[in-house]
DNA sequence: TCTAAAGTGAGCAAAACAGAACAGTTTTCT
DNA sequence: AGAAAACTGTTCTGTTTTGCTCACTTTAGA
């Protein structure tokens, strides 16, 4: 029954290749992995490609809770006692490859093997103090701050192979989303953000250290 | 090796008695379990009493992410890979009774126990879902709504054993602070629900279902 | 029991913010 | 290439929120 006492269990073989209740899936940009009520039957584990995690209110306006990129698994609110109900949409920015392993199967292979609950648990771990994060900046800081610390967090997000502090094409609109204010407010930091140096953009923006100094200053 | 093999497990043995690397430790009210900035070395598992965990900004001003109970565990950034820092503080409100683990024994033990990895998971996935909804609430929502939905949230705080809707008591300062806004603010939006009629209070406060409709209704 | 500390209710000016509008620019699709 | 859609910079108005201050009440501790 243990698959642990048979053969040597390999989690990174598990979460890159289809088999028994879970296979690969691919979706394109901008279409979705699951939306905000759906059942949550499953959990993605996002192979390649961009994505992102919103929520509408009750009138329509949108949040965005946090971009996810390759090693994120999405979805995990499938995991939790009875099933439920999606309580986020999850929508590829870029085309995406993903394994969608359905919620007994990860159930049952995180509970069976030791290795692949310590991949998950990390991966939960960090995501659960990366959104504490998020809100303490929510309660402590201004729009403008709070502007600042997610462009010099997305300077980090790609991975420090390219010329980092360089971010991921993104929206005014994503961006206001993130911190919770509208866009034209957005627009308007940019601008004194760029105004002052610690950014520059033609295309895709470049954050510049000196952009630290708002988040950290008084 | 694998205590699995020749003894069964059980979690909540493990969790209620003092043991290689974990003993059973009281707080006073008021005292603290950490505080941020100390070196993230043990988890605690707490048994009995109430506590909450802060975090300070650079200019003093403070937050309250969360109100924390019986079965919850306090400190779990301590098993992230690096060992790291405390990220908040967490504070005893009543006296309580908790159980200290050593860093290194809870990974081992959820490592190797899948009983206990299953409920400190569980744990961390609720908890996970509990501050998503908080930064979405705080994405979303007027101070007014924030305040109406936290006074919402710890009626059922309170275990359904008691006459519920009846609040545990709380200043408005541990309000503001978890809303994210100021003392007087919370004064303002108490007053305005008492005279609605959707809270009354003498000295603690008493929620009626009919706060629902300020959450609710756009 | 008396006093200091903590908590509460109010009010006000200044700052931050939302929301909408509109023109100009860039992307995307056919 | 040309039209439609998406994105950006900017302005304006009214609202919400902050950051105080002060008087009063309750609570906790010596």
């Amino acid at each position: 029954m243990l698959r642990s006492e048979s053969t040597k269990f390999d989690p990174a073989a598990f979460l890159a290749s289809a088999g028994l209740g879970r296979r690969i899936v691919r979706v394109k940009a901008k279409d979705v992995f699951f939306a905000q009520g759906n059942t949550a039957d499953c959990i993605f584990y996002l192979q390649a490609g961009r994505a992102k995690l919103t929520v509408v209110s009750a009138r329509g306006k949108e949040a965005t809770i946090t971009l996810l990129g390759p090693g994120d698994f999405i979805g995990e609110e499938s995991l939790t006692g009875a099933v439920g109900l999606r309580m986020a949409t999850a929508t590829a920015i870029t085309a995406c490859t993903a394994l969608k392993i359905e919620r007994e199967e990860m159930v049952r292979v995180i509970h069976e093997e030791h290795t692949l609950s310590d991949v998950f648990l990390k991966f939960l771990l960090a995501r659960s103090i990366r959104i504490q994060a998020d809100l303490v900046d929510q309660l402590f800081n201004s729009s403008e701050k709070r502007l600042a610390r997610i462009l010099l967090l997305m300077a980090e997000f790609g991975q420090p192979g390219e010329p980092e502090s360089l971010i991921p094409k993104i929206t005014q609109e994503t961006l206001a989303e993130m911190i919770g204010t509208t866009r034209s407010r957005v627009s308007f930091f940019m601008n004194r953000f760029r105004k002052h140096g610690f950014i520059e953009y033609n295309g895709r923006i470049r954050v510049h250290k000196s952009l630290l100094n708002i988040v950290l200053h008084d």
